[in-house]
DNA sequence: TTTAACTGTTTAATCAGTTTAACAACATTT
DNA sequence: AAATGTTGTTAAACTGATTAAACAGTTAAA
């Protein structure tokens, strides 16, 4: 295979004009070398149609495993196919069967999404199904400009994917309701009372099993780390924390509850707010893991004992934490499921299916060292 | 807007043949409804051209900013344009342009790298940098199955993208001379003595800058925890530790190094096989953060105080390890502008630069309390 | 023996753009 | 006045596939 000359490399440098008379063009001729293979390299459809000797729609057929080609034909085809070493262009395929079988995951305008464990878990399930559906997967940064510039929209309308993955937003990313009207599924969230196709976590369930586990300690006063309050699966938890501590005959007060930002910060921020507000707290349930962590780290700095003293319990089950000292009692939320759940869910909404989809993954408690019996005073 | 029944939408279901005669094909009319507006609702650029009272190829040249198209046509094509929300299909622009405008970053199979803050420092530099270039990005991850079947190949043979990064391979990693006759530019490493593109930080500054330090600092017994000796710039960080040990006059000892496998474990177990083999080791080198960090973990647990006793530096300087206690002394790698860089080197090979890339950025040691002056016995 | 039904393949239209070469309408040299 | 150049636009070919409709050839039923 030697390389060949191509009119687009003779132009740039070589061939200096002027000498004879510029009207006459100049002529280069490439004499038919040995084999006569045609000037273009990149064999298509209609090449593989001519060696088999069969029109391109059959070979098209053959391709997409038509039922209407004879068996003998499939063979005989595939096989030229296969000597060829022919691709399909996926451009030109998607152009025509307007299916681009590329899906996106929309995330949050923040810094470190990328390198975050919560996202990297999902991302992780989205992207092995989507490769196992035969999909590819772009990644979009919904940034303030991007939205403004409506470059969400575009990624349908200019067709560079079938659907989107939205994964870390909440009600108050108002351009969600944009691509209502689009293949879209929002992850591990809800949206305005089901108006937009969902898959997410358990976040009551999980709410109660935390708390059933605390109770059941004997804790009494139970503090909780919120955070982003306009999120309904957050409002979930905070929900569920009040109902239970009532049904366990406790009334649960103002000063127990603190925002804590979902950050590392934000939860030692937090602890601190609550353990000076109110010196009874024994137990502190937070909206995720990174909050419980940095709430622990908080409280042990300062003179308290994790758990004889408080005892903490997270949301999520991030693996690398599972090292903390002490390591951490917390929710697990099934995320790598929950993106494989989202993708599959995806793609059968792309391919026809109607109804809403609204699922929502069961969670489990992990007990490990971070929580104990209630401290007697 | 109501929606309208298409030719589709009819032959599914409702029209039952049979009754008078199958011979007769049924008929089914549309009368003209008010508005009288085409079946189809895409509008294309024909539509415009028709529009505007032009041919395609002006619209084409408008929209492709063609100086052969006069102010005034462009003006006048542009509100036409932007009247009627034309947005053109990009399958059907890359189908002609033979540009995708679509970049992969290809990922280790490693079960976390979408969760990993090395890999996701360099993506948010990738991503941002594509993104203002014009281009989308792919993820990618090579896993075994995903090479046999020469799916790395196909991105660019059936036109999925224009160029790939690869991030986090090495020269074990032989797939990537399949990608060499393609745009495609490896991150953070070198292959083949430069036989591929490449951009990557400037490990044997880093790891001189490092050496110095604890030299500097009095400590002479200085162990080091490597990893994937396979990689190139491992290697550098490897060479530059035993020279700047022997600049100094000391001879370095097989017994001061081992293997960390870049992993928290890998580093703990790393630091007591140092620890144990060779009492007299006062400070370590770990060629990253995470190593750094189990290494830390391990000696704090076992009595050792950090940096009192020994002293430790790392390598990467992921932004969440600030807080750790004691905050780490490392290497900083830039990670963010290596993406930018790359995304930038990437996209000029494919514009038509032909020089080899290999781009070199510098680091710099951030000094915090993991160091601190020799202990004295 | 017609007629109808079924199989397997092809023709031709279509998807929605880009780009080359041609061309008309003027302006500028010789 | 003829030849040449410039400018702006367009017709038509091209990118590389899918697919509906047509068609030829064979078989089954009336």
């Amino acid at each position: 295979m030697t390389p060949k000359l191509t009119n687009d490399s003779l132009e740039p440098s070589g061939v200096t004009t002027g000498s004879p008379g510029p009207t006459e063009p100049i002529e280069v001729k490439f004499d038919a070398a040995p084999g006569e293979q045609k000037p273009t390299d990149r064999i298509s459809i209609r090449d593989v149609a001519k060696e088999a000797g069969v029109s391109v729609a059959t070979v098209s057929m053959v391709l997409n495993e038509n039922p209407r080609i004879s068996r003998a034909t499939h063979i005989r085809v595939q096989r030229v196919i296969d000597n060829m070493g022919y691709r399909p262009n996926r451009l030109a395929q998607s152009l025509s069967s307007r299916f681009t079988q590329v899906l996106a995951v929309m995330l949050p305008p923040l810094r470190h999404a990328f390198a975050d464990a919560y996202f990297g878990e999902i991302l992780s399930g989205i992207s092995d199904r989507a490769g196992k559906l035969g999909h590819k997967l772009l990644i979009e940064q919904a940034k303030p400009q991007y939205i403004k510039e409506g470059k969400h929209i575009e990624l349908y309308e200019r067709r560079f994917v079938d659907g989107v993955l939205c994964v870390g937003f909440n009600e108050k990313h108002t351009f969600l309701t944009d691509l209502r009207q689009y293949p879209m599924i929002l992850v591990d969230n809800r949206f305005g009372d089901g108006m937009l196709d969902y898959v997410h976590c358990d976040y009551r369930l999980g709410a109660k099993q935390a708390m059933n586990c605390l109770l059941q300690l004997g804790h009494r006063n139970i503090g909780m780390i919120y955070a982003a309050p306009e999120s309904p699966t957050a409002r979930d938890v905070l929900e569920v924390y009040s109902t239970e501590l009532r049904n366990a005959g406790i009334n649960p007060k103002e000063s127990w509850l603190a925002d804590g930002c979902f950050t590392d910060e934000g939860g030692a921020a937090a602890a601190h707010l609550l353990t000076t507000r109110d010196k009874d707290i024994t137990a502190l349930l937070c909206g995720n893991d990174k909050m419980a962590l940095g709430a622990i780290r908080y409280l042990v700095e300062h003179g308290h004992k994790v758990p004889q003293d408080i005892s903490v319990v997270g949301f999520d089950d991030i693996q690398h934490l599972a090292y903390a000292n002490p390591s951490l009692t917390t929710v697990h939320l099934p995320l790598y499921e929950l993106g494989v759940a989202a993708c599959e869910r995806l793609v059968s909404r792309i391919r026809g299916k109607v109804d809403r989809i609204s699922d929502v993954l069961p969670t489990h408690l992990v007990l490990r060292e971070s929580t104990s019996i209630v401290r007697t005073r």
